[in-house]
DNA sequence: TCAAAAGTGTTAGATTTACACCCATGA
DNA sequence: TCATGGGTGTAAATCTAACACTTTTGA
């Protein structure tokens, strides 16, 4: 039974935009190719479509593959086909970008695939079009992210205000006034203050605060 | 030359949601599916990517097969790729949406390709995952209408202020204020006033407006 | 003469922005 | 004791939303 026989066959790929925060930064996990053509460039961590799983199956493959995480927040980018942006042959790329909490990336599983995370503003050439893949997954996320409250996924469960705000201020890539800030997270019932204090980041101490995501649902009035 | 052969391929397509306004609705192309499988059903308008073009490149192809008409507004939605959504065979499909203008599709070639103008609110149901693709189809145009001036190219060049709204309102789903409206137009500069009336519409007749394409991209200031 | 659509301003309320000082603590 | 990051409120400006009547003219 072969319908479509008169028309082509391509191969379809999926690449994945990994978005991690630290040290003030927004980072992405890029590593070596390891595969002709192209080996030993910068690119970002994909794989191809089998012929029995469905695109998001294969993104949540590949993903846990490089991560050993399940259950992240990621979303579809869009589709990248030109003819010519693989050197190789023709493959039509999928892209997709997910959010994770540095933190939960285990540094051992992370030198075996030897990939590293890069600030977002400090990217070297990549791998054919994924510098473009990466532009356009960043934009997908600073929309998402003023309208819902999925910068928790980039955050340990517990996080001071100010982490909150410099994630804010490193991926929209402008400053926030503090009390404004505050004022707004104050109105926001669903992200609750602990009775923890974070003594790491300053000698005073911070008040440590949690998502809760019951809340949310219940109230889901977000607006950054 | 085979990189990628232990990987295997499948079919891609491009899968086109028109959109055209018309009798104050919002309204898609539409027609019966000419080839097995699913052939007679109600889907979107689409052709297979060749080995040689790009996914954009067979997008416009597709549009101007079916419309005859170029330089289109159109934009990818997503890429669409259950294992099971074709039950033909495996393929991936990419959406676009495009915006044209109604009264500039040639009425001879609409029928000749047997597509309809059917309004967005009562869409029968459509092959395969069609009206999942036309759901997000048009959550994006909504998006991106209210901050890019895109609406003027689902009217001719000429439209009243009624006119307008009308669309916006069909748009968005929702009453817009008169007065309100009218005041945000005028501050737009590239929207228009010409020195022509409408008499079709209203006994009174109309203004009609035209939207000024260089005005705008020296004051891009769009927001409605 | 009247029905039908065009056209026009004001005001109250809500939202947004700008801005500066005291606090607690470890080094 | 002092340097560092944590924490707090107010006022002006801007933006948004609600609202009703007059005009023109063809039928």
């Amino acid at each position: 039974m072969t319908y479509y026989s008169e028309h082509s066959k391509v191969w379809v790929s999926v690449d994945v935009i990994i978005f991690g925060f630290d040290e003030g930064k927004l980072k992405v996990l890029i590593g070596r190719r390891q595969m002709d053509p192209g080996r030993g460039e910068w690119s970002l961590y994909g794989g191809f479509v089998a012929a029995d799983e469905g695109i998001d199956e294969c993104a949540d493959r590949t993903l846990r593959e490089l991560t050993g995480l399940k259950n992240l927040y990621m979303r579809q980018v869009g589709a990248f086909g030109s003819v010519n942006r693989d050197p190789g042959e023709r493959v039509v790329s999928i892209a997709y970008y997910a959010l994770i909490n540095v933190k939960d990336y285990d540094e051992k599983l992370r030198q075996e695939h030897n990939v590293e995370w890069i600030d977002i503003n400090s990217l070297p050439p990549l791998y054919s079009d994924h510098n473009e893949m990466v532009r356009q997954a960043l934009r997908r996320m600073q929309l998402k992210m003023r309208t819902q409250p999925i910068g928790f996924r980039l955050l340990p469960q517990l996080f001071t205000l100010t982490q909150l705000q410099r994630l804010y201020e490193a991926v929209s890539g402008q400053e926030i006034d503090k009390r404004n800030f505050r004022k707004r997270i104050k109105d926001m019932d669903f992200i609750e203050k602990t009775e923890l204090i974070d003594k790491k980041s300053s000698k005073r101490g911070a008040a440590l605060y949690r998502f809760n995501k019951k809340a949310y649902y219940e109230d889901p009035n977000f607006k950054l």
